[in-house]
DNA sequence: GTAATACATTGAAGTTTATCAATATGTTTC
DNA sequence: GAAACATATTGATAAACTTCAATGTATTAC
């Protein structure tokens, strides 16, 4: 994956309101497993399965899985490096 | 429009190589007008114009009219705007 | 004022995305 | 091992998005 294909897919997936909401609760909590995703929004179990496996795909989330529940949390690194990028474009 | 709605409309207008490759040109060049964009890819004149218009209603691109040309430029302040929002989430 | 230039709008086709119900898979508990 | 739990997959539908050809609207140039 090129670096801009991983801006272009990680834009893709913070460019949903129910996706953003998922990022914004991980940076508050730490960390979410999938069932408490499903809280913060009125959406089918499998709707937020699908967009978890988005912003996984993106580089933006990371999973660990243990036993049966999958524990999410934010992937720092790629978040910082689109936040470099943009700040690279902001004062360019 | 709140702030999540224009996180969310600037990251889609992001998400998509066609507009990536005008903002970080726009980065590079400083202004650009729309036909100077339509060199930048193979796509057809309609379709630069769509896409310019995303960019701008994103609040990520702004623009000046000038006769029958449309100035391009990067609005730094929104795009700082979601740079720090990034950068809030990425080490939080 | 006619022609050329720069951009916008419209209408339509093809593609992708969001969503859900139903069902499947793997895991813990009893 | 049966039942409950956590998540994934499948298949379908509706909405959104990308793209273009054709056409429209200003503006400049001659």
């Amino acid at each position: 994956m090129t670096n801009d294909d991983f801006i272009v897919k990680a834009a893709k997936a913070l460019g949903d309101k129910n996706r953003l909401k998922i990022v914004k609760e991980l940076a508050k909590r730490g960390t979410m497993n999938c069932s408490e995703t499903e809280k913060l929004t009125s959406l089918a179990q499998p709707t937020m399965s699908h967009h978890i496996q988005l912003l996984v795909e993106s580089g933006l989330v990371s999973v660990e899985k243990d036993g049966r529940t999958s524990i999410l949390s934010l992937n720092q690194k790629n978040i910082e490096a689109l936040t470099v990028f943009l700040g690279k474009v902001a004062d360019a």
